[in-house]
DNA sequence: GACGATACGGATAGGCCACTCCGTTTGTCC
DNA sequence: GGACAAACGGAGTGGCCTATCCGTATCGTC
């Protein structure tokens, strides 16, 4: 919860009690107000929900963007962090489909995650991609340990499996609401990305 | 609405010749523009691409979103011809896999198609359903077919398969540029599909 | 509790965009 | 080829949205 998220170096001076505290407030609503109504939500939406001024919006990110990039990086900043956690609670076998899980689950609602996803990956701002890069060791792990394990596709690489995570996260999107055939489109990527029972710790597939 | 689109049945009155052009033409860049630059592009700019003035185009079509609307019906109509054409010309063993390599084709640039299907599945507009329904009945066709034909996973229905396509076009538009990538995940995909080798004709697969 | 510095809030500027009005052009029919 | 309706073009309008200015309130320190 501390986590003043922000690097804590850059010799920024102490921010005072009630702006550290607007601060974090309003990143929690952009969280949500952007996961709700996609990027296109106003600023102003924002700023009430929080119950701040707009100007206080503007003071802490001095751009629309920059509040979004804040957004992003602290749910990339997470999801690397729960990456690592259950890397080190379960073994490699599992944590890979449990890391694959959580994803999925974290953001039952929008696309907003998909969108910080993808954004990771095409490296947008420095922030963004320093925390991108936290998050891309995080998977290289998860899958390298997976791949040993003999439970994933050998040929499965990072960059695809992002994109598999954001392509996912809109399927379920898309089927909010009828959990059958979420759970059955989930099931379908999943035993895609695993490794071929037949092949045995071989190439991924027979054929294309 | 009686929705005058592109069908000329409806008892509409005939239109003037360049009238008519105009249309076709708008769009056809409207198609092109939106998939480039998404739904936030201008109207505008819309029109300037198609070399007519703004006024006609709110003539055609009497609002945005009943432009964008119209797109997405021909994109819906095209894909369930093609789909018909794929059911015809190939085995069903076949067709299915073809359609799903098809679609993913059509739209390699960026995310206008998966957000057609999206709002296709959401069923949006009367105009859309109906484009929509008629997608859904050659999906359901093309589905069944592979099915019966012992390649396709048989717990796969249709509605999870209309997110599965959305979401892997988003896969694959987040993975343009990296064509290695792309393939492999689309592979993930059509493996998680397919029946398991193992598990013969029996329900798709054994746990969760 | 008083003072300086820091942060806040609301009104507002400025830009973009969907949509309209009306004078002008173009197609169609005789 | 002429007349009438249909369609066109582009300037204009109103609304929304990002970003700023400045007077006011709050924090922190003595």
């Amino acid at each position: 919860m501390t986590t003043d998220q922000t690097p804590p170096d850059t010799g920024t001076k102490p921010l005072r009690a009630d702006a550290r505290r607007n601060r974090a407030r309003l990143l929690e609503v952009a969280e949500a107000v952007f996961t709700e109504r996609g990027t296109g939500a106003s600023t102003e939406e924002i700023a009430r929900e929080a119950k701040v001024g707009i100007a206080t919006v503007f003071r802490h990110f001095p751009t629309k963007e920059a509040l979004w990039e804040a957004v992003l990086v602290r749910r990339l900043q997470r999801l690397a962090e729960e990456g690592r956690r259950l890397m080190t609670e379960s073994g490699p076998a599992h944590a890979f489909f449990a890391f694959f899980d959580l994803v999925l689950d974290q953001s039952p609602v929008k696309n907003a995650f998909a969108a910080a996803l993808a954004d990771a990956g095409v490296d947008v701002r420095a922030a963004t991609s320093e925390a991108g890069r936290a998050l891309r060791e995080v998977l290289v792990a998860l899958l390298d340990g997976a791949q040993r394990a003999g439970v994933v596709r050998r040929d499965l690489e990072v960059p695809e499996l992002t994109a598999i995570l954001v392509g996912t996260c809109r399927m379920l999107e898309h089927l909010d609401g009828h959990p059958e055939s979420a759970k059955r489109a989930r099931a379908v990527v999943r035993d895609g990305m695993r490794a071929h029972p037949g092949s045995r710790g071989g190439r991924g597939r027979p054929h294309s």
